[in-house]
DNA sequence: TTATTCAAGGACAAATCTGTCTTAAAAAAA
DNA sequence: TTTTTTTAAGACAGATTTGTCCTTGAATAA
């Protein structure tokens, strides 16, 4: 569904999340090892994400990547960040025109599930999953 | 969402099917015209569909490929053939282990999606889109 | 000011996906 | 039986994704 970039971004976000909560700025380090994720490709992906505004970033001593606490950051940004808006848009069998004029054969069917997912990203807020992540309820790893 | 192979995967069980219901045998090369799909790489999506037994085909002048003119396929046995199961059943976010006892940030939102993909396409008669393709309503290129 | 800690960035390497080419083998038609 | 048409299969090549390594530069603390 998602890429590998994609899903360490958005486990490494979640962590971050849950880290600025308690005021703390977590480094690429920390933050591999939290998500169970290859330290350098993490860290490319911190960087893409950081440029991109979604996260902010202290180089230094005590630096580390953060989150504002009162952030409203969403699933669908840092997915359309990293892959791109395609999964949201795109034609499930790779039409490059697809249209309710000049519709693929599951055009309609696709739509449902596509929006279904579309919705569900703009929807979910990154510091409420992280709230969920604090209380040791859900899980970055494994 | 889908890999390039499944998604040509799909255009062409779709066009065989439709061709099928005309008792006809397209070659793989009328295939991947009809299509539009580069045709060594469609040839080689085709020949694992057949070794699956999801489609027929046959040698020598006049062959190709072709279903069962009552066959009862669905989208989820393509899909399934060609891009694994994981689309169905994988974590969101890539934990080799995420249920409802170890459950990932995202569990049941994704839950939710991905049940509606795998609902839909378990639903979704190959035989029943491809009377709509010969009706002209839908696509298969550009 | 200096040393240390960190993100940033670029070059590289491996693996996977996508796409091509060539040859073999089967089957039908002539 | 021979020729032609077709799928089947394997080796290869390019592109993209994934992952690694090394250097640079910024910021803080000492």
């Amino acid at each position: 569904m998602f890429s590998k970039a994609c899903e360490y971004g958005i486990r490494a976000v979640l962590f971050i999340a849950k880290q600025s909560q308690k005021d703390l700025r977590p480094n690429i380090t920390e933050i591999s090892k939290a998500i169970d994720s290859p330290e350098p490709f993490t860290a490319k992906v911190c960087q893409q994400l950081a440029r991109a505004g979604i996260l902010l970033s202290k180089k230094g001593p005590n630096g580390g990547f953060y989150l504002e606490k009162d952030s409203t950051l969403k699933l669908a940004e840092i997915v359309a960040t990293i892959d791109g808006d395609n999964i949201f848009k795109g034609c499930g069998l790779g039409l490059r025109e697809c249209s309710s004029e000049h519709p693929c054969p599951v055009h309609d069917q696709f739509m449902v599930v596509r929006n279904g997912l579309k919705k569900m990203c703009e929807n979910t807020l990154v510091m409420e999953l992280a709230a969920n992540l604090e209380e040791g309820e859900t899980f970055l790893k494994v």
